[in-house]
DNA sequence: GTCTGGAATTGATCTAAGTCAACCACCGGC
DNA sequence: GCCGGTGGTTGACTTAGATCAATTCCAGAC
């Protein structure tokens, strides 16, 4: 892999207090490849080979089952993906596909477990890791389960703005489409979501919103941190 | 607490490869306590002081936002509760009622977290036990957003089949309520999802349920492994 | 045994969301 | 410029599931 790259693997929490011989050791076993868009990188089901960091570009992780497809999650540099199968060294339990060209960097399931077993520090941030997709994932099934599909779009706006600065104008980090699985609903229940929205200041053009009157959308909404909040 | 409960305790994945001492010495920082039916135990939000981990009883897992509920998981003997708030030392993300008279161990988080750092091999445990409530939580969320109420139901009744030897008579662990609240639906529906399945040899008597056509129910139900075997 | 209160069921109705189909608008290729 | 395709929107309709209200069914108290 290009030297270049290796400090963004290196600043990721995952990696930043492992020692640098056990670092550079798991580095030589990785590899550094780039995938064109709307490929698949692996399918539920498959052995866990590898875990995956995406480097550049944008990852889907998305589930089928007879005949219906669902998007369970986006990942964005630098996140990882499919740590609790590696660990577990088991089958992989989503699939993953390119959304546009990437460059991810694939390190093999056993020296990820070879590493957690002679570093403690790597184990410890691998706990941290885990611990959080965990109540990520904790946090997502919540607002399924709570929520209407007007509540999770307006939850998830204020989220994106607070994201993004917080300047009451956002831009949808995936299409429509995707939006719309992700939340779980259809790209047409999405779209009528979005004119409900508007009486509450919500004006959408393209990919770009904003939020013209985010206290009243926030009455609708009603964030509560212990599911919007994904920085605890 | 009495030394009787400590061999089920060891006997749990998680402080099973446990170094003795470090066992001995989390064991002394717990507390033993027996709970009344119907007690909130935590409440989501608070800080996690304790693991808790069930001896005795049956534990419900629930989350509220904006008045409405939501059963996110039961806890039998001999399970752990809120393992990632305690290793994030976060707040809870769900609640937790006693559904009886419970005996429930509590381990201070902060000897949780020290036997961590100590013990090599609890670490690993508590990777794999953590790997394994995060990929429980996505097989949730995937029959959650991939199937209807009735599928849902129906490879529920599958699953406990099978966990009851598969016998084609299985008992419901918990009462319809509460049933309904884990698969996402309200009582009514239960109720009605479960004459849908009548034609498919179900068959329901109390909290007794008989499956007279397996087979049937199965093409109904389309099992798959990648939600519903909780074993992997 | 009878009474009583919670759980479960049933029926009637309503609502959120999915489906199907038509249409629009934008972009890239030619 | 025009064409064709993809993604998004809109409308009409259907359906799954929620809600509300009325019973029924127990299990436990007495």
């Amino acid at each position: 892999m290009r030297p270049s790259d290796l400090p963004q693997v290196r600043s990721l929490e995952l990696f930043e207090s492992m020692s640098d011989s056990n670092f550079e050791k798991l580095m030589q076993a990785a590899y550094l490849q780039t995938f064109p868009a709307q490929l698949e990188l692996i399918t539920e089901g498959d052995p866990a080979d590898f875990l995956y960091i995406v480097i550049e570009g944008c990852v889907e992780l998305f589930a089928r089952t007879n005949g219906r497809e669902s998007t369970m999650g986006m990942v964005r540099p630098v996140g990882t993906f499919i740590l609790a199968a590696v660990l577990k060294d088991a089958v992989y339990l989503m699939s993953a596909r390119t959304c546009q060209r990437c460059k991810l960097l694939m390190v093999p399931s056993e020296n990820i477990r070879d590493a957690f077993e002679n570093d403690e520090e790597f184990a410890r941030s691998i706990v941290i890791e885990l611990a959080s997709c965990y109540r990520t994932v904790v946090k997502e099934h919540k607002d399924l389960k709570l929520r209407t599909a007007v509540e999770r779009l307006a939850n998830r706006l204020l989220r994106y703005n607070d994201d993004q600065g917080d300047s009451g104008t956002l831009e949808l980090p995936h299409d429509k489409r995707t939006l719309a699985s992700l939340l779980g609903m259809t790209p047409e229940n999405l779209s009528r979501a979005f004119n409900t929205l508007k009486p509450y200041g919500v004006i959408v053009q393209g990919n770009r919103i904003s939020l013209e009157d985010i206290a009243s959308l926030k009455t609708l909404a009603k964030p509560n941190p212990l599911i919007d909040d994904h920085t605890t």
